[in-house]
DNA sequence: GGGCTGTTCGC
DNA sequence: CGAACAGCC
């Protein structure tokens, strides 16, 4: 390589440039010693196994914008700024390091379980070597660990937590990107080229609505965060649960993949309240949803396994169905639920539905047909943007009635009340289900009720040209009761 | 972060 | 007779 001692900067859930703590502190560390810094990302078996086809897609977009931003730093046209490599990350490391010039490593801190183990091993590993390994707190406003009960336990309920959050110290400023960067220009052994990683959906065109819909990368994600405060932050809290009407910040895949993080957006948001009268009450409503964030990667950290077990215990005995078809049918948004369908196919088709439409697809997967939310949670973590180790499992949990501060089981939604109320005009489901365009506004909700004469109107016919439902709203309500009655038994 | 059903209260 | 509310799942 060369002479000159060399800081590697280990990229990983934090894909920016811009209050990046690692970075900073890599950039400070070569400043001090004279030398330089080289910015790698490996994609190894933990990453790899937490990407689905979506993310997969972000993934390569979000990688080849950073390697832009960092060509761009330091000087150089290079499309191969940001050095890529794919295997064990402890082996791609210590053979990096193996090169004396190498003397330091920083990263920024994950919570998950196979990479808290994976990064402890790795700095254990390095620090034997004689490196210098730093990780820093980025990705966060509060460390797992730090948000305690009275009786020093961790949470279980979000009221408390959040409570107990803010009257920890306010999370710091936001830092600035590095003025300039001394990068390490030379060559790497078994370096790959970003084709080699195979991110690229297939078929191409799947990606269409996605490419669409979103902009990966740093810059995208300042656009999102600031259009989002300038536009829609001042409604946010009147109109958050409206899918038809498009306030929500749409933040969650940029802050998946740490193209921005939580201190820029939290920080934004109080300065837009003290900018603006009045608009205190819009505005913690928004930061609590960040509150939400925190919480999920508490639960994360201290959960033993949140993907596959159940946080409360006597959910193992729940009754759950094998029921194919009706996933099948979840899936490709054929439920003959109208509010279901739009939001699954709104998923397919743009990798992301609003909030209030999870609830309602996850709450007619796990009751009315009594499928295993760990199916929910597969589907949506092949197809969402923002899939991520702690919000997709946690929420599953929740809405699964399983979860912590989950929705209780027998808090049941039916999609036809929750339609009409949310999606008034049925705006939301014409724009998804464009074979109930026609459907008079009374009706676009439960076309099984409308009468023969206003179906043929609206040129709809049920089991044809759109389905029936899978299950009755009662029976399946009924069902879904009876079989968390029969899980209570079994678990004593 | 629900919904259903039965009851009460106000007109 | 509908809105408001309680109790239950």
């Amino acid at each position: 390589m060369t002479e000159r001692p060399i800081a590697v900067m280990w990229f990983r859930n934090d894909l920016r440039l811009a209050d990046n703590p690692a970075l900073l502190a890599a950039v400070k560390w070569a400043k001090e010693n004279d030398g330089a810094v080289l910015p790698v990302f490996i994609l190894d078996d933990v990453i790899s196994d937490q990407l689905g086809g979506a993310t997969k897609w972000w993934l390569e977009k979000s990688l080849t914008a950073l390697n832009r931003n960092i060509a761009d730093l330091g000087d150089t046209k290079s499309d191969r700024a940001l050095r890529l490599f794919k295997g064990n990350a402890k082996t791609v490391l210590e053979t990096i390091a193996d090169d004396k010039s190498v003397k330091a490593v920083f990263w920024n801190r994950l919570y998950d379980k196979p990479s808290t183990k994976r990064d402890t091993e790795i700095k254990a590993a390095l620090q034997n070597h004689g490196l210098t390994c730093e990780s820093h707190k980025a990705n966060l406003l509060f460390e797992p660990w730090d948000v305690k009960t009275g009786s020093d336990t961790d949470f279980k309920v979000y009221s408390p937590f959040w409570r107990a959050c803010l009257k920890l110290p306010t999370p710091r400023e936001p830092k600035s990107a590095p003025e300039s960067l001394a990068l390490f220009k030379g060559e790497v052994d078994e370096q790959i080229n970003i084709a080699d990683f195979d991110l690229s959906p297939k078929p191409v065109n799947w990606a269409g609505g996605l490419e669409e819909r979103f902009s990966p990368g740093e810059q995208g994600a300042k656009d999102q965060l600031f259009d989002f405060i300038d536009d829609r932050l001042t409604d946010y809290a009147d109109l958050r649960d409206r899918p038809d009407r498009r306030v929500t910040s749409e933040l969650s895949p940029h802050l998946r993949f740490g193209e921005i993080s939580p201190y820029q957006v939290w920080h934004a948001a109080n300065h837009y309240a003290d900018a603006n009268p009045g608009k205190g009450k819009t505005a913690s409503k928004f930061i609590a949803e960040l509150g939400w964030r925190e919480f999920a990667h508490h639960i994360l950290y201290h959960a033993t396994d949140l993907r596959s077990v159940p946080l409360q215990g006597q959910f193992k005995h729940f009754p759950w169905s094998d029921d194919a078809k009706g996933l099948r049918a979840w899936q490709k948004g054929q439920t003959g639920f109208p509010i279901v369908d739009a939001g699954m196919r709104e998923l397919w088709h743009t990798g992301y539905m609003h909030n209030r439409v999870r609830m309602i697809v996850g709450s007619i997967l796990v009751k009315h047909l009594l499928i295993h939310w760990r199916d929910g949670l597969a589907w949506f973590d092949d197809t969402l943007v923002d899939a991520c180790p702690a919000n997709n499992p946690f929420s599953w949990q929740w809405i699964g009635g399983c979860g912590a501060d989950a929705a209780p089981y027998f808090r049941i939604f039916n999609p036809v009340l929750q339609g009409e109320k949310f999606d008034p005009k049925g705006e939301y489901v014409r724009q998804w289900v464009p074979e109930l365009r026609d459907m008079p506004e009374q009706y676009i909700h439960k076309p099984w009720e409308a009468s023969p004469l206003i179906l043929k109107a609206a040129d709809v016919t049920l089991g044809k040209t759109y389905p029936e439902p899978l299950i009755g709203l009662k029976e399946g309500r009924e069902r879904a009761l009876e079989a968390y009655q029969d899980m209570k038994k079994a678990a004593g």
